[in-house]
DNA sequence: AATTTAATTGATAAGGTATTTCAGTTAATA
DNA sequence: TATTAACTGAAATACCTTATCAATTAAATT
């Protein structure tokens, strides 16, 4: 068992939950498929193929507390569906996302700096920042 | 006939669109009500006590006719629904928004700060942005 | 290892936002 | 005023997500 899984049974013995395959199967697809944002529907595809019998509104319900255990992140890309990643553990803010507004492509930017403008926020406007969602829109290398 | 009245009638022109009044009093509930962030259902609601016989529809074409012409900037704040804010037409990017995770307050803020990332993206990553948006979470001055 | 029990599951119904359809209406141009 | 393509409201439809519920199961306790 590696060091998410681990994370995930203390987090859920902590709350009283259970470990079960279908979460193990669903974390399992979130891991082993890191940087390409799937939906809740291409999880559950991915997901079936090692857990035919799980139904759908299991994975919704799995997505949605490995977000709230705060082990994955909902983003929001405007494209009708809610798609997931795995979170860094390292540090524990979002990573940003260039979406390239011809073909849809989306990178992903670990530099952050965003130290000054967030000082100069809880600065000015007495607000205490403790995450962010950053998404810039352009065209790509092979779009410009 | 107001400036931003005045720029949607061209716009509108332009593509061979008709000004309805329908049109008119959307984006005129949208005008006086600049910082509130109103939904879709909102916008509904406010605009038929200027225009009674209006229906849910054409106020969501509406809504998405005026963000295609970029008069309006649709936002997420992942509360179920789309919401809509006029548009700043002297710098054409959009400003960053802070929520608080405890009351729900969103704050609006100016300041931009977002030049050195930006780039630093455009020359590490071969990117060309034209637009961003920037939320930041956390406690507001009275939740914290 | 068997028992207990609250958590979990899959199937399906239901909810909620947004879009499509379509026949009747209207803004804009000549 | 006549013409016509654009527009509208009402209702149906689509789509993502959540709620319901009876059956099952993980995990703690004997
Ligand atoms: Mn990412
Ligand atoms: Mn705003
Ligand atoms: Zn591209
Ligand atoms: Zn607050």
């Amino acid at each position: 068992m590696n060091d998410i899984m681990e994370k995930l049974k203390d987090k859920l013995k902590e709350k009283g939950y259970k470990l079960t395959p279908q979460r193990r199967a669903t974390l399992d697809t979130i891991i082993n498929n890191q940087g390409k944002h799937l939906s809740t529907e291409e999880i559950y595809d991915m997901v079936k193929t090692e857990c035919p019998e799980i139904g759908l509104a299991t994975v919704y319900r799995t997505l949605q507390l490995l977000d709230e255990l705060d082990i994955i992140t909902k983003i929001n890309f405007d494209d009708g569906c809610s798609r997931y990643e795995l979170n860094n553990h390292e540090d524990n803010h979002q990573h940003h996302h260039l979406i390239c507004v011809k073909c849809g492509e989306v990178i992903e930017v670990e530099v952050d700096l965003l130290e000054t403008l967030e000082e100069e926020i809880e600065k000015n406007y007495d607000f205490k920042i403790h995450d962010h969602k950053v998404k810039f829109f352009g065209y790509c290398s092979n779009c410009k």
